[in-house]
DNA sequence: TATGAATGAGTTTTCATTCAT
DNA sequence: TATGAATGAAAACTCATTCAT
C-alpha cells in the first residue's frame, strides 16, 4: 500500500539535534499513518519501517506506543494553539462569528488533530503513567491558560479565568464533532444513503456553527447575568 | 467429541416475551458492568457468568461483543429520548436556560448513557456490519426526527429541520463533554492536583451550561439571520 | 445456497418402518450435502434444517456426528458392493481388466463413497467407541469376504482368502486414488496451472488403470509361485 | 499495555544458517511430536514448549500451523525421494519386485512420512493459501518429474512420462496403504478381535505386494500394448 | 545507538451435544 | 417423539515490548 520509504540512512543520531530531529520525524510519521489506519491497526513494526528504523529504536525515543502518540497528540496541539495565538494576536477585539471562525481555521490546518484527540480519552489516557498524564495536562493547562488570557482580552465580557473554562468546553465540542464528521467506512457507508444523509456532519461547518452559538451564548449568559446581579 | 458437561441450566426462554425479558436482562448487565470496567476488559465470560448464563447463550441473542454493547447504546439512547418527550411536552414554549436543563436533567436519569456514547465512534463503529450501522443510524434519524420537531414547537426561530440539526450538535457537545468529565483513574489521580484541578469537568454543570449556550447563541443567529435577510 | 427444504410435515415417526425412513432420509441428505461442504463445516444444524427437523432430533437417530457419517460410509459402502456382487455376478471368469472396469463403474455409480472413505480414516474412526468400531469393522469383513469369494471364483488363482485380501488392497487403492482425485478448491486452482496439470487425476481413469495393474500384476505373482514353490 | 513478561530467552538466530537450523529444529519437533499426536491434538504450544522457543517464534518461521506441517511433509518427501534416487541408481535395470522392495524400504525409513501424507489432502491442502499449494505442488511435480525418468530408465517398457505417471499411482498407493495400516487406538483394539484380525494391514508387507503387483501389471499392460498396438 | 529475534499474555466465538418442555 | 434454548470446552495467532548482539 505506502510504499516503505527506507530511508537506510540510519545514521546514528549522535548530537541532540539530531535525536531530537528522528524524534520529530517518528512523530510525524505517526500522525501521517494515523491518518489512514486506525490506532489498533498500525503497528509499530509498520511505523518503524515506514521511517526505515528498526521496532526496537522506537523505544529508544519513546518508551510506549501509547506515549508516542500521546506526544503526536501534544505536538499537534501545540501547532493548534500557536496557529490560535497568532490568529487572534492580530485582532484588537474579535465577535462570536470571528472567533468561532479563526478556531476552526486553524483546526482546518491541523486536519489530524482530531483524530489524535479522539484518541485521547479512550485509548491514551487510559495506559499511561500519571507521570505523563501529569506531564500532558500540565502542558495542557499551560496552553489554555494562555490561550484563554488572550480570550478575556477580547471578549471583554468574560471574567479571569472565564477564558480557560470556555478553552475546555470548545475542547469538548471539537472532540464531540470530530468523532461525529469522522465515522468509521461502514458507518460511512451507510450515512451515504438518502435517509440518513442529514446525518453527516462536515467538521468545518458545524464546528464553525457550533463555536459561533457557544461563544454567542456565553457572552450572552455572561450580560445577563451581568446586568441582574 | 466435544461433550457438553452441563452443569446447571437456566430456564429455558421459549416464548417470545421470555426471550425479549432474557435479552434485556442481558443488556441490563452489560449497561451495569460497563460502568465499572472498560470494554476491553469486560469479558463476555464475566457478563455471561453475572448473569447466571453460559458464555454461548449469549451469541444466542447477539451475534458479537459489539452487536451486543450498540443495542445496549440504543436502548440508553431511547430512554433518554423517552425521558426527553416526557420533559418537553410539559412545556408550551421553552427559553434556551430550561431547554439545557431538561436535556441534562434527562441525561442525568441515563448516568451510563455517556460512557456507552464513547463507545460508539471508538469501537462499535468500527467493528459492525453495514446493516447494523444502517440499523442504528435510522433509529437515530427517527429519534431526532421526532425530538427535532419537538424542539421546533418549542423555539419558534426553529426552521423546519433545524431541530434535528440542532439535535445533532447536542450529541456532539454530550459526547465531547461526557468524555472529558469522565477521566481515566491515572488522570484523575492528575487532576486532583491543586495546579490541574481547574481541567475537571462536571458533566451536569458544564454540559448544561454548554448547551445553554449552544441554544441561545443559535437562536441569536437565527434572528440575526431573520431580522437582516 | 441449498434452500432449505422445509418439510414442515415433521410427523413423529411411530412405527418401526417410518422411524427406518426418516434415518434413511438423514442419511441421504448427509451425503449429499457432504458432497458440497467438508466435515468440519457442514454442521448438524445446517443437516437438520434441509430435512426440517430440529437439530435434537437428529441424536434421536444418531449418537454422535460422527456415528451419522459412520452409518452413511456404511450405506455407501453396502451400495458399493451390493453393484458389485451384481455385476460379478454376471461372469462366469473375468480378466483383470474387465475385473477393474467392473469395480470402477460400480464406484462410479456412487461418487460420494470415496469422500466418505476418506473421513473415514482421518476423523470417523477418531472419534467413535470401539463398540462402533466393531460393528463397522465386522460390516466390512462380512462384505469383503463374500465377495472375496466372489473373487476366488472367477480368478482361478486366488486362493482362499486372498479374495478379501486384494480387496484390501484394492480398499486401500480407492482410497488413494480418491483423495488425489478429490484436491481441495485451493489446490484444484493450483493444477490448473500448465506446469502442474499433469498431477491431476483423474478418478475413474486412474483407478481402473490402477486396479487392473493391481490384478494383472496379483495374478502373475501367484502364477509365478505356483509354478515356483 | 501488554507486558512480556521475558522469563529465559533462547539464543537468537541471526545469520542465515543459524535460522535455517532453527527452522529445521521446528520442524524436526513437529515430526515426531506428530508420530504421538494427532494433528488437532497437538498444539502449537507444546510444539514451542518441547522446543523451548515461546509460540510466537513459531510464527517467525511459518505463518501457521498449517503451513509448518506443509513443510514438514515436503521435507520428509525430500528425504524420501532422496533415499529412492540413491537405491535406484545402484541398478542398472530392475523387475518389479526389487522396485517395490527399494521403495518399501526407503519408505521404511521414514517412517513418519506416511502420517504425514494421510494430512495432507484432509488437513492441510484445505487451509494453505494458493501460492504454499503452487509451491508445493511445484516441487512434488520436480521430484516425480525426475525420480520418473529413473524409472523409466529401468523399466524399458516405460515410454516417456509414465514414470511419473506410475509415481502418482505410487504416491496413491502409499497414502492409501498408509491410513489403512495406522488405525486409530480404538480401531486398533477392534482389530485385534480375532475374527477382524485379517483386515489388519503391515504397511511394509502389503506395500510391498500391492507395488509389485502394480508394476508388474503395468508393465504386463505396456507389453501387451506394445504387442498389439 | 541500532538492530530484529524472541517473548507470551490474552479472549472471542463456534458448534456438537444435552435436556427441559 | 420432537423441539430448540442452553451449554461450555477449546486453541491459534498477534503484536507491543525486551534484550542479546
Amino acid at each position: 500500500m505506502t510504499v516503505a520509504t527506507q530511508k537506510r540512512s540510519t545514521k546514528r543520531a549522535r548530537s541532540v539535534e539530531a535525536r531530537a530531529e528522528r524524534r520529530d520525524d517518528i512523530l510525524s510519521a505517526a500522525e501521517r499513518l494515523f491518518a489512514e489506519q486506525r490506532f489498533s491497526e498500525l503497528h509499530m513494526a509498520r511505523l518503524a519501517n515506514e521511517i526505515g528504523l528498526a521496532k526496537g529504536t522506537l523505544y529508544l525515543y519513546f518508551p510506549s506506543k501509547e506515549s508516542l502518540f500521546l506526544a503526536a497528540v501534544q505536538r499537534s496541539l501545540d501547532a493548534w494553539y500557536a496557529a490560535i495565538g497568532g490568529r487572534l494576536s492580530r485582532h484588537a477585539f474579535i465577535d462570536p462569528d470571528a472567533l468561532a471562525r479563526e478556531l476552526t481555521d486553524a483546526l482546518v490546518e491541523q486536519p489530524r488533530l482530531t483524530r489524535l484527540l479522539a484518541l485521547l480519552h479512550t485509548v491514551l489516557e487510559q495506559n499511561i503513567t500519571e507521570q505523563d498524564a501529569v506531564a500532558f495536562k500540565a502542558f495542557l493547562a499551560r496552553k489554555m491558560g494562555r490561550t484563554g488570557i488572550e480570550l478575556e482580552r477580547l471578549i471583554p465580557a468574560l471574567e479571569p479565568g472565564q477564558g480557560a473554562r470556555l478553552l475546555l468546553q470548545v475542547h469538548a465540542v471539537v472532540v464531540g464533532i470530530g468523532q461525529a464528521s469522522d465515522p468509521s467506512p461502514v458507518v460511512n457507508r451507510a450515512l451515504e444513503r438518502p435517509d440518513l444523509q442529514h446525518l453527516q456532519m462536515d467538521l468545518p461547518t458545524e464546528l464553525c456553527v457550533a463555536l459561533s452559538a457557544l461563544f454567542r451564548g456565553f457572552a450572552a449568559a455572561l450580560e445577563a447575568q451581568g446586568n441582574t446581579p
